[in-house]
DNA sequence: CACGTCACCTGCGTGC
DNA sequence: TGCACGCAGGTGACGT
């Protein structure tokens, strides 16, 4: 579920705190319960316990889709996966204690009467406790706001892959951040057709798809997020798609009913009139 | 290296 | 109403 935008979303509202909830920074942890095992990745749930405890939170980031809670030489990390959510809410011992929601996974109490709640319906979503962020992340792909990845490196990755676009931009391996929604976002920005080539694209092509990335996870980010399904967040992009969850809806540029089609076994929106492959163009 | 398939999970909408 | 089925913001392990 979320993708960057989402996951920035939270990370910055456990950092600075909204109106329902204080930041997380400077509280320190009085321990931690876990309701479903699995969900915790590593260490074993005993020495999660005892290495928690006492804690206290000297910052929170962001990485691709990773959320960072940084606990003096130790580090929480969360992956939200398709389904994850984080609550922050009045917690033990304190008045108007909230109760336990269905499918929360895991709760952090802090002393200070707070607790910060991980909920995922899927299960699918998971948190390591690590003193190596760095090992732990090494794999994931430049993040799309590196300042050093410009246009021209952007082109030679892009040329060095003879894969398909759309899921080449959602290997975390090639590139961190993006998920399916800001992809087909991305594409249609970009007027470039979901199944091109990695490899095809011209300079100019890749340079602008860079660009439109940008500019749609900021947008995204600026709208704190998307809120669809049963998951909502506070975020309002959703209502600034274009094509994703518009199938047989006019394109906002040219009119054409937007399709949907199967890319790399996920559901792909986009517009066959903007977003033309090369070799369809029939001029 | 690139791609397809499956596994991991729950819940919702659809159509019979 | 009941129920099978397809689908969902993700990713990793396989096999070809």
């Amino acid at each position: 579920m979320p993708e960057l935008p989402e996951v920035e979303t939270i990370a910055s509202q456990l950092r600075n705190g909204n109106e329902t909830a204080p930041s997380l920074v400077g509280q320190v942890i009085l321990g931690a319960d876990l309701c479903w095992a699995r969900s915790l990745a590593a260490p074993d749930p005993e020495t999660f316990y005892l290495t928690i405890k006492g804690r206290q939170v000297t910052g929170i980031s962001r990485r691709g889709k990773f959320l960072l809670i940084n606990l003096e030489d130790q580090a929480l990390v969360i992956h939200l996966r398709m389904s994850g959510d984080i609550r922050v809410e009045p917690g033990q011992n304190v008045l108007r204690e909230m109760p336990i929601q269905p499918h929360d996974r895991m709760i952090i109490n802090f002393e200070s009467g707070w607790r910060m709640a991980f909920n995922d319906t899927r299960k699918f979503g998971r948190v390591w406790l690590t003193d190596d962020v760095q090992r732990l992340l090494q794999r994931l792909g430049p993040e799309p706001f590196d300042p050093s990845l410009d246009e021209k490196r952007f082109s030679e990755m892009l040329h060095n892959r003879k894969r398909i676009i759309k899921p080449l931009l959602m290997d975390q391996h090639f590139l961190s951040g993006l998920g399916n929604i800001y992809t087909d976002e991305a594409l249609f920005r970009s007027n470039l057709h979901p199944l091109r080539i990695a490899s095809t694209l011209s300079n100019e092509e890749a340079g602008r798809l860079l660009r439109k990335i940008r500019e749609v996870l900021q947008s995204g980010i600026d709208h704190n997020g998307s809120s669809i399904d049963w998951v909502y967040r506070g975020g309002n992009f959703q209502n600034h798609f274009q094509v994703y969850a518009r199938v047989g809806k006019a394109c906002y540029v040219c009119g054409t009913p937007i399709e949907k089609i199967t890319v790399g076994q996920r559901g792909t929106h986009y517009c066959p009139a903007c977003q033309i492959k090369p070799d369809e163009k029939t001029d």
